[in-house]
DNA sequence: AAATTGTTTTAGACTAGACTAAAAAAATAT
DNA sequence: ATATTTTTTTAGTCTAGTCTAAAACAATTT
């Protein structure tokens, strides 16, 4: 499997994780920053390598096969990233690209091996599930912190929103996985939160709070 | 840069250990199993690039900025390896073909932070020098056991061939990096040697000899 | 139901990297 | 010095993956 077959399939892994529908050309370019025209070509060869079911014109979804090979590939890259944070001291948003490039190296003892050396984690720094070698899930539940009513405690688990700009903001109001946040109130006009995170109070926005998860 | 552009400087890089001369085309072609056409048109890229002097039909050789680039993918290669060896277990002779995958990830910042992880070392688990952040060197001063005169005593600090098989052996008769290896005969009917590992004595051929550096 | 708009596919072009076969140049043998 | 052999380059073809522009199809609006 070429790079960028792995990449399609983890976009396409990744949409029907949301959306149960089949997914479109369209959302699949949009997505992968390229043209329609070049995922119906790549469609079309995942399709004759049976990792797709994929009718004209109806979108496309992932067969069994496909669904394990893009897990494959999900559960390399939420691997690489725990390396890079636990034992490389890298910063969690620091990490995602560069698992962009890990998770195509191709060798199943060696990320068994990682998998050990980390000592099989369950979660990545993100808070995402990391798939085991069969690629069995141990799904976490966890919701939105939009989603919390007024008084509520929560510990943070992860977040929705994986970029560097979100990341850094968090950091920068000292919140990661495994604070404990509080709503103090949640304000009707412009659905902002005041929280207290630790002794701190402060007020996020309610893209912000949509993009944090909370057990 | 792409990874074949990578794999054509390394190789030359290499060769240019061993050879002092211009590298010629096809001794090129043949270390990459590719073919001589092949390797002109990717000389001509290289030239454009200013990584590589070459004049048609005279052979090649590296700039000084290509022998820098080259330099980093052979570091990355050896910090690979022995991070390989040293922290996730595999043995000496599974490392080399990860590690062709794993020089070609795109990051300084990944290979300095995995240098220190390693605590900076010096050379690979075949006893070959690791370039510094800076493509520095540190020579290694080393023998072949074949060049040994009877009686001498050494400690085996590399091997020349590093595949598999020839690792496989070595294992086999319990040479490893820091034997002591003592020259109890030379037979010169078809010159191989009789030596002592450890406690063991042992019979290997003239061709093994010269693969196994000594100090 | 027809027209418009949006989505998806097709057709054709481009680049990187490989290949084969033929031509050109260099090295070697006579 | 000429002929032969070997090496290297050129010319042309192929595949993977991308793109633009045009055509086909689907969904919406009037
Ligand atoms: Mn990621
Ligand atoms: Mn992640
Ligand atoms: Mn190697
Ligand atoms: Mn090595």
């Amino acid at each position: 499997m070429t790079f960028s077959e792995e990449n399609y399939l983890k976009t396409i892994y990744h949409l029907m994780a949301v959306s149960d529908a089949d997914i479109s050309t369209n959302a699949i370019a949009e997505k992968m920053e390229t043209k329609a025209s070049s995922v119906t070509d790549m469609l079309k060869k995942l399709a004759e390598k049976e990792l797709v079911n994929y009718i004209k014109y109806q979108g496309v979804s992932l067969t069994e096969k496909g669904q394990l090979a893009a897990k494959m590939i999900v559960r390399k890259h939420r691997l690489w990233e725990t390396f890079l944070v636990e034992k490389l001291d890298f910063s969690w948003d620091e990490v995602h690209d560069l698992a962009e490039q890990l998770e195509h190296i191709k060798s199943e003892k060696l990320i068994n091996k990682l998998d050990d050396f980390l000592g099989n984690p369950t979660e990545d720094p993100h808070g995402d599930a990391i798939p085991d070698a069969s690629g069995r899930i141990t799904k976490i539940e966890k919701q939105l912190l939009s989603e919390l009513e007024k008084n509520r405690v929560g510990i943070c688990v992860g977040v929705k929103d994986t970029s560097s700009d979100f990341l850094k903001y968090l950091d920068k109001q000292e919140i990661a996985l495994g604070s404990q946040i509080e709503i103090i109130e949640k304000e009707s006009f412009d659905s902002s939160f005041r929280i207290r995170v630790g002794t701190k109070e402060i007020t996020i926005s309610h893209k912000i709070a949509s993009n944090i998860y909370i057990k």
